[in-house]
RNA sequence: GGGCGGUUAGCUCAGCGGUAGAGCGUCGGCCUUACACGCCGAGGGCCACAGGUUCGAAUCCUGUACCGCCCACCA
């Protein structure tokens, strides 16, 4: 399942991001031939997708009541018709292999059928319930939240001490608090049990300031003695703290705010005024009256909307919640025991955390946009109904005066059925049958707890087995600089505007290199530009190889039969087909990417296609080289198909003998084990690099062929066989290949490499002097490294505990040096002697 | 207050027990008929700090310092 996006406008980068790694893995396994189904989908996002209409309206000086209620959800249909419409083009646009033809939007018939479903049964099972608690309320949203909906950072506030006169005359108490104006709604002043200062105090009697009305002073030890005066004021309508205390202790509630956050008739003189505005009023009235003691400047964790923004404040009303502790178990349970894995993970801990600790769900919002409760009370006897379909009168009393409830359900309670009733749940369809578990959900660390969990929580209640096998988190992408992107910031990137400016296909690859788990990606531009020339590289790369397919292509070839680099080219693509397919096993799209890039850029252009270029030119050995040029341009562009879906169908298309689509062509998984062409090849690369770094040190014109001898005690036919690219690579001309060094090499440059030894005659192109600093230069390179290596040979303890290769290894590693040191010596004196 | 990450080349990041790698950037040279969105070559790092374990630590352990994220009912 996608992580179904919100309706509230179009996908941003982090969207690209996700989405591009689902698809990778899905066109992967499609093209392993597995079953693979991601179905495409859309959240309803209930307060967001409300916000973003009611906006428009405000905007054009309307309000939803001004529509009423059906006027206004008809308004945001046609919102989410376009917004939706929006979202799905650029889920094409990105190149999203998903299948249209199961699209789900979580307002569909037939998710709301499973939505009510799931609400009726959690209430026959006893985990809805409907209550009056103190919940998060938004004054500016005007509904309920749930705790994660809200976001609590420390704010600078203050720290009023008023005090409170007893009822007898005597000095009374002072507390401390942050919010003077809910003083208004005190019913009690609370202190610790054991405090001395103020037990005595306990069953007395105070005069609430302002109001006069006299409240009880309490004992309960959830009372920190240390904060403040050591005494509570007790407002159980407003803080959550003090409601519990007030039902322990029987404390009545006085709400004194309404749903606006405004004062209402309890708050007497202040009656009317805004939450803000009083808080002024009645510090100034404290003042004047000498009952405010002192003001501190205090640090408050002040909860905000995470939507609008607007300070939460906590209100006591009634909603419906969801027991979730029964729920938690199971779900914990099946992380623990590995029927879910997490990845990276490390998440697992997170959500251990908060599965843990996890508190009941207010699932109602006072909102119009979602699934409304499908609950009824009746007129006559005041019967709660909750039912599957539309009661027609009341199964206790027949009375048909029946009020549905108005509320609506969180948006995250219909998207946590996503994996299940998306396929048709409650019915028991095919597709549910045949998908559910899903084996992988991919989404963002952001929504493991309002997403992931609840998905857990709900699919293994309901769909009857856990609903996915593992959750793949990706990071959250960040700027050049690591920094958060946001609109405000100005530093978000739209993901249409890199299309148009770099391709999907770049994009997409650099999403995907960067996505090392457990990181947040940081999107440059830089990087963009890179991966977008590697896209130009591969295009490039393809048209020499069809340009060269003219000729004669031979229709099969064997192996062994093909010289060296063909070999060892065909080695290198098993290598990194092993590679990605190892890698996208375990989610490292960006050692896949890597292992891709270098293989198709360093190992296929920079030698092969070079090399490749001297048996073009050769009648004899054409046919077989244009083979292998085909048979690795084709899989490479399989290897690449799910990163870059675009240019490599275009290319695939354009290549002889090719299928209806690259994306059921099969996807190649290296099967054959290295044939050691590599360690063959390698001197002979080593070799063409020795060349090359020392024409370049000594300024030897680029375009001048130079002689060159290479003296081959051994491996003298694998140097002969493969001559005609070594003298192109180099730009060498004649080569000459000999038994034993020369008895006289005056200025001539003497390197060894692998078994070989290069001699270079310079003779009139280059400074000795220059190049007896560099022989120095490297005299003391391998000199140091040799000693770094004996001081571990000098402790007996490393002989007698390394492991044997690594000694081995270390030992061989000083002969080695010790015969370069032997060849750089003797060049030295040569160079000496010349 | 709890928990989780990070600190490696100028930048963005790999590596996670055998004395360091990539991309981009930098420097030098090349328009060598696939590609200048290119080719060839070079330079660049006491792997945050301090202890410890080990024959051996960027890599494991402990602590410190910064940076980031998440959770939390101190009025």
């Amino acid at each position: 399942m996608i992580p179904p996006p919100n309706v509230t406008g179009s996908l941003h980068i982090g969207h690209a991001f996700t989405n591009t790694l689902q698809d990778i893995v899905v066109r992967w396994r499609r093209m392993l031939g597995h079953d693979t189904l991601w179905l495409p989908g859309l959240d309803h996002a209930g307060i967001a997708t409300q916000m973003v209409v009611e906006r428009q309206l405000s905007q054009e000086g309307k309000t939803k009541e001004d529509l009423g209620r059906e006027a206004f959800e008809k308004r945001i249909w046609d919102w989410k018709e376009r917004s939706g419409g929006i979202i799905l083009k650029q889920l094409r646009l990105m190149g999203f292999s998903l299948d249209w033809s199961r699209e789900r939007f979580t307002m569909d018939a037939q998710l709301s059928r499973s939505v009510r479903e799931v609400f009726v049964s959690l209430w026959e099972q006893g985990l809805v319930y409907r209550g009056d608690y103190i919940v998060n309320w938004c004054p500016s949203c005007v509904t309920a939240l749930s705790d994660l909906e809200v976001v609590t950072q420390p704010e600078a506030g203050s720290l009023w001490h008023i005090r409170y006169p007893a009822a007898d005359g005597g000095e009374g108490i002072v507390v401390a608090t942050t919010r003077p104006e809910t003083l208004l709604g005190d019913t009690a002043v609370a202190v610790h049990p054991e405090d001395e200062r103020h037990k005595q105090l306990i069953g007395k009697s105070v005069i609430l300031p302002v109001l006069k009305r006299v409240i009880p002073v309490v004992g309960d030890d959830f009372v920190d003695r240390e904060f403040g005066t050591g005494a509570v004021k007790i407002t159980p309508a407003h803080d959550p703290n003090d409601f519990q205390a007030a039902q322990r202790l029987g404390l009545p509630s006085i709400s004194m705010m309404d749903e606006r956050a405004v004062l209402n008739e309890n708050a007497g003189p202040y009656a009317g005024q805004d939450r803000f505005e009083a808080r002024k009023g009645i510090v100034a009235r404290l003042q004047a009256e000498g009952l405010l003691v002192k003001t501190m400047p205090h640090s408050v964790p002040l909860g905000r909307c995470q939507r609008c923004k607007t300070v939460v404040e906590p209100r006591l009303s009634r909603q419906w919640f969801v027991r979730t502790k029964p729920l938690a178990e199971p779900a914990i349970q099946a992380v623990e025991d590995g029927r879910i894995r997490f990845v990276p993970e490390n998440w697992s801990k997170t959500y251990f955390e908060w599965m843990r600790n996890i508190r009941d769900w207010c699932v109602s919002r006072q909102l119009w946009w979602g699934h409304r409760i499908p609950a009824w009370t009746c007129g006559a006897c005041s019967e709660l109904i909750v039912a599957r379909e539309d009661p027609k009168s009341c199964p206790k009393c027949g009375g048909t005066a029946l009020t549905q409830e108005t509320d609506v359900l969180d948006t995250w309670f219909s998207s946590g059925l996503f994996p299940f009733s998306t396929l048709g749940w409650p019915e028991k369809t095919p597709d549910l049958a045949r998908y559910y578990p899903n084996d992988v959900m991919m989404t963002g660390f952001d929504i493991i707890f309002f997403w992931v969990a609840r998905m857990i929580m709900l699919g293994m209640r309901f769909g009857g087995d856990v609903p996915f096998r593992t959750v793949f988190i990706n990071g959250l992408v960040r700027d050049e600089n690591g920094d958060k992107m946001s609109k405000t910031r100005g530093n978000d990137v739209d993901p249409l505007a890199v299309i148009e400016k770099h391709g999907t296909d770049a994009l997409r690859f650099t999403l995907a290199a960067l996505a090392n788990p457990g990181n947040d990606p940081s999107l440059g531009e830089a990087r963009l530009i890179g991966y977008k020339a590697f896209v130009n590289k591969l295009w490039n790369a393809s048209r020499f190889v069809l340009m060269n397919l003219e000729g004669e292509v031979a229709p099969s070839f064997g192996r062994p039969a093909l010289p060296l680099p063909s070999r060892w080219i065909l080695g290198e693509f098993d290598k990194t087909a092993r590679e990605v397919n190892a890698s996208l096993a375990e989610f490292r799209f960006d050692q896949a990417a890597n292992a891709l890039y270098h293989f198709l850029w360093d190992d296929f252009c920079d030698w092969y296609l070079e090399i490749s270029k001297a048996y073009l030119a050769d009648a004899s050995q054409a046919p077989a080289a244009r083979a292998v040029l085909l048979r690795v341009l084709d899989g490479s562009l399989r290897l690449l198909h799910p990163f870059m879906p675009f240019v490599t169908e275009e290319i695939w298309q354009k290549l002889p003998h090719h299928g209806p689509t690259i994306m059921k062509a099969a996807f190649p998984t290296g099967p054959e084990a290295d044939p050691g062409a590599a360690a063959e090849m390698a001197p002979l690369m080593a070799l063409v690099t020795a060349i090359r770094t020392i024409r370049a040190e000594k300024s030897v014109d680029p375009k001048k062929r130079i002689k060159v001898g290479v003296v081959a005690p051994t491996q003298r036919s694998l140097l002969e066989a493969e001559a005609a690219w070594l003298r192109s690579l180099a730009r060498i001309d004649p080569l000459e290949i000999r038994d034993a060094a020369p008895p006289e090499a005056p200025q001539t440059i003497k390197q060894q490499v692998g078994p070989w030894q290069v001699l270079l005659p310079m003779a009139g192109l280059f400074d000795i002097e220059v190049e007896r600093a560099r022989l120095g230069k490297q005299r003391e390179k391998l000199e140091t490294e040799r000693a770094g290596i004996a001081q571990k040979f000098d402790n007996p303890q490393f002989v007698a505990r390394a492991k044997p290769e690594v000694v081995a290894e270390g030992r061989a590693r000083i002969a080695e040096i010790e015969a370069l040191l032997e060849r750089n010596g003797a060049t030295l004196r040569d160079l000496g002697a010349s």
